[in-house]
DNA sequence: CATGAATGAGAGTTCATTCAT
DNA sequence: GATGAATGAACTCTCATTCAT
């Protein structure tokens, strides 16, 4: 039973990330979630009391999920080289950021705007200082290897990834191009890249 | 007569600013309007037949407004120090970031997340091209008589942009402090800055 | 004053037909009115109190317009032959019939539905007994005259407007061809004539 | 379960019904057809969503009954007279005609009035169609027998029904007396049947 | 007389939420 | 557990009607 119930539940949460993608947050309703499912009403808040509740739970499974960075950790332990991992943690984050559909962050944002999370608890906080300290780790590896060259590597990593956060919300309010982020990118890396001379 | 309806529509775009401020876009009935205003329900529709309508005619009084800008173009015209007026202009894009109520900002977000907008006509993307430029020639000037070093000023310019949209939305999503802000724009300054020996 | 006063009334009658003609009794609002009439709405009020009051207004001014019996009534005086004077009659009714639109019919059995009229005051029943009192004449002095053959003039010349007034609802509810309308006529027509051998 | 749907669809058809006959079709609104059924506002969306298409159903199934004809095609297999089958006919006609309540005419001329329905698919037409063959084979049957006289049964079948919807149409916009009824129909019978000498 | 801004009642419609089965 | 019918609150929008100017 719990077996089965724990499957419907997660089926649930499955079907409902595409609703928010698709709709954002305060848009969905529990009708929606009904309709999307196939389930019947009373089904529904048999798990779930209302959206929030359930946005909740798929923000969790979403922030469960390896994620974009599990490529990049591999990368780490295998000593390649800093600027290769960087470009492709940044470019995973293009990847990410470009995905216009399937792409849950207006709906966290206006998730997080509407309900306001003390720091601590904040998973957008959280998950964007790991990303600063990943970034961080990289560049400083880099600067001890003579790849980058960079006084402060916690700045510079701040700096990307308030960029990228950047970039994310223009994707999504007005659309911008992969040249756009490519521009940017380069930008980055041509900032920590020691130019060697020709 | 014309010059009194003018008046109520702007009583009402200038009440339904705060609104929106407060709620969001999506969040907004034509009832809370009315509430917020005093009149009567069919007395709005008077003037704005729906949400939207209201919501443009706010972000056109919005955008139409002196705003933040001015200060920075007066002090162009003084043949102020390029540093100084960047300082400033970050300062005043720091207020604005910070000041996390009587800001339309996730309205904004919101409305555009909801109603995608070419590009062209896009006033987000306006307003941020704008204020590129703005920052790039600033860089320009500030490279021309020897206060900063720079190769790429419109890349410099739109990273520093990125940067600022970036805190933007963190600040409206998760909180983020004075000091945050003024150590993302310290960076900033300083990968401008060329450094004096001491 | 006044003569300027019932010139706009007249007006506003003749526009407000125009209106009842093309959306029947119900469907029409004050609105309605003052956008057709191009007049502010509390000059309507003015004049009339309600859609009721303008429509019987539009009422009497229809029944007081020399309409469509005119030219028979004409004919009567010049002692033309009978048959010609009841095709002439039916012929008229017919290019009334089939005209769908700028057709006061359909609010006029919209209004009188809903307003049930005292018989004796019933203006559709005085018109109504009108035209049977025509046709009625019409027969007689053809019989008398040895064109048509019948019975009961009185009787002939009802069935003949209850087929009318059966066409009449058949072309605004459903739609009829000008040739269902003339099938009707001539097998009427037929009844009367006295065939002659040939 | 959908038994039950199906018994409370009904019970608000069955409602529905009266409230059209009595307020015709325009004037009814979803609150009326609420109040009359005793059910709540969501109540009613569940089963129709607007007025129309909770009249078409009554039409529907209105037009299912076993209907006014019933008898008489009974009668047709039992080699009754056909002017007897004939005036069972008319007087069944008679009766729903008076019947100036509990009548669905007002409120279906006023639907198909609003929404002209292409003739091919016109139950109006339909209906009325039906009618003229039903009594142009009365007429035949007559004649064969030698107890009608008549040269164009066809013919005659469609006055005879245009009459009837002519009174129809007066029974319900100005009243009519049975006596009305009676003479009218007495006229068609005459016309039909031989007379014999006395 | 004439205007049109303003009001408020009421119609239409959608959903969160409950509950008997 | 699961269903889906049922309810009622809340929202959008339209008009008849009034009234200060």
């Amino acid at each position: 039973m719990s077996e089965k119930s724990g499957q419907k539940k997660q089926y649930i949460v499955d079907t409902a990330r595409g609703v928010f993608v698709e709709k954002g947050y305060k848009n969905v309703t529990m009708k929606d979630i009904v309709d999307a499912c196939g389930i019947s009403r009373g089904g529904l808040y048999l798990y779930f009391s209302n959206t929030q509740e359930l946005f909740l739970e798929v923000l969790g499974a979403d922030g469960a999920e390896p994620g974009e960075n599990g490529e990049v950790e591999e990368l780490f332990g295998e000593n390649a080289f800093a600027s290769d991992i960087l470009a492709l943690f940044l470019k995973e984050q293009k990847k990410e950021l470009l995905r216009r559909k399937n792409n849950l962050t207006m709906a966290v944002y206006e998730y997080f705007f509407a309900h306001k999370v003390p720091k601590k608890d904040n998973p957008l906080k959280k998950k964007f200082d790991m990303a600063v300290r990943i970034v961080e780790k990289l560049i400083e590896a880099g600067v001890e290897n003579g790849e980058f060259y960079c006084e402060d590597a916690k700045g510079a990593a701040r700096n990307i990834m308030y960029v990228l956060e950047g970039l994310k919300i223009a994707s999504q309010t007005r659309g911008i191009t992969e040249e756009t982020v490519d521009r940017e990118i380069l930008y980055i890396m041509q900032g920590l890249i020691i130019e060697t001379e020709d």
